[in-house]
DNA sequence: CATGAATGAGTTTTCATTCAT
DNA sequence: AATGAATGAAAACTCATTCAT
């Protein structure tokens, strides 16, 4: 009901549609159900959406792996759980990883970007805290630095999958195994 | 002289320095010497040209790759190398990277980026399947899959720093230390 | 006030004063007092006004056409008077109806021309019934077809001396005798 | 093999397929399959081949009138046979022929037009004059004058079928049908 | 004569932004 | 606050014409 949430939620559709560049403010509103002018009630330009859009889908994102990833778990458990998560997310959002990553690599609000992604972020980093402290993995392990690189291995595994492969089911399941088994190696995983 | 690598060039420089929203098709031919209506005569419009410079960029990075790592060297030096190289690429490339990505996903040639890109990941896969004849990594490596998951790691740590950190220099030392870790223990190297 | 049909009479006076294809949409906008992109509002091309243009034509014929044709009088003067009529406007828009005729060849739009053109046809059929019914033309008349030869008849003559002819003012009365000469004895009028 | 006749058949072709104003020099040359600086050696401009076209396109009627109307026969069958004639011209050419109507209309090529279908009105003409001569037909008519409205009123009862009916050949025929009737009376044919 | 890539002036077309309602 | 028609500056695009080969 709230505009400027009418707005948000628009862009993020006709944007995985069509791209930013090929997206008129014209197509936001029109699928937004709004009148043209009304727009610029709630933002100065295209581009100064891309912050509100990265919030939206960090939101979604915690919440799909938060609910995906089981708090009492072992580590190992949860780790493999978090690939899952992850592809999951990607699956159903990878136009618009793609898109916030031009985005906001177009504006100026690149700052904002690593704020909205940082409770993510945390979350990993704290879980693999965790496990050093419960020596499940290597103590040589940075989590803050490693927290990202987790991240961007598994987004990046993803996407490779759900841009480009044609038979994604499979091809999912295989490529989660092989990145779950990298990475229980990259962070000496004692079972 | 070749108009059309003219062209591409021109708009890999135009595009870098002002984003690929920014640029108009005007900047790009004046950038390349050549009358705006050339310009269509290789190309039906902007984003038609970032197959092109996908292409381009591909090989540079190849090329830089293939320098910077020793055909001679034992593994894990190679390993060590190829982290470097990329950390290079995307330290001079890295606005092209996400403009590539963003171009490409905004058009339906995703399909053709697979394919430019295929050479890369065909290097890296023979590199890994000597290296699991010689032993010195783990064999239960999948070469063609665990290529695309070392490049999408490696790329995705260099872009980390080159995107938003602002100590780079520093910061891409500590991350390549990392992430050459993590590469080697993903990979079990036994040395 | 209303903006669309300030374009299509806009439109109707530069076509007829340079042809359409020397007419630029600029001066059909700056004859309407609109702005540019304002035309695009109504209309997507130059060549799309030429069914609206018809109708608008065809209005103004008929117009003038029932004018010009007293109700009351005997078919014989009616006829008569349909020849000055149409013979007049030829004289006004004799550029208009080759422009409209190729305008609307060279688009999709011919159904529509008829559909356009049907009250005129309809009316000079309705006419004829009458004049059959009143014993004042042969009774082998077929009221739809005739109206539609009576009017290609009339326009052909009236174009033959206005697209060509230098000495138009005597030339179009003799013409005009002629059609009247002709039409009386096709129609077999009984005075 | 002539490139000059080349170029002409091309046009008619494309004029005919997507009108004068669509066609651009490059489609005809294309068609002709010659290179685009060889049609400047032979015309200067597009509209300089209406001429051209005109004459070929009377040249073919002419050939097809006289093949079909008999010397030695009657006038009413004559006659008769001259609508066969140019109804079936205009099923063949009827777009052609709104092209040079508007093509020359376009240009200032209107005095070549009248003389190049002169050897037609001509031929009708003699026609009209030997039938008064032999009273098969009213002496009031004017042979030129005749002549021309003859072939108006039956080009544009050709046109009206073939530009706008569905159903063609069975509409042609009644067409045909009217259109003999309406001239017999017309010129009081006395069998 | 023939070619066809290159040209760039001239047009069309777009679309973010405004503003009277 | 909301609207959406109107704007016009800016950009895309076209295509007749040229000219070196």
């Amino acid at each position: 009901m709230d505009k400027r949430e009418r707005i948000v939620s628009a862009a993020i559709e006709v944007f995985s549609e069509q791209g930013i560049e090929k997206t008129k403010i014209s197509d936001i509103v029109k699928r937004a159900g709004i009148a043209q002018g009304t727009f610029y009630l709630y933002f100065p330009s295209k581009l100064s959406l891309m912050p509100a859009i990265a919030e939206v889908m960090v939101e979604k994102t915690l919440e799909i792996v938060q609910a995906k990833v089981s708090k009492s778990a072992p580590f190992p458990v949860r780790l493999d759980q978090l690939v899952d998560a992850i592809f999951e997310v990607s699956e159903e959002y990878h136009e618009m990883q793609a898109l916030i990553y031009s985005g906001l690599a177009s504006t100026e609000h690149l700052k904002k970007w690593e704020t909205v992604y940082a409770p993510f972020y945390e979350w990993i980093s704290e879980s693999l805290e965790q496990a050093i402290e419960d020596e499940v993995i290597r103590d040589s392990v940075d989590p803050a630095r490693t927290a990202k690189l987790v991240i961007g291995l598994v987004e990046s595994a993803a996407e490779q999958i759900y841009l480009y492969d044609a038979n994604k089911e499979d091809e999912a399941a295989v490529q989660k195994r092989e990145v779950k088994q990298f990475l229980r190696f990259a962070l000496s995983i004692h079972d």
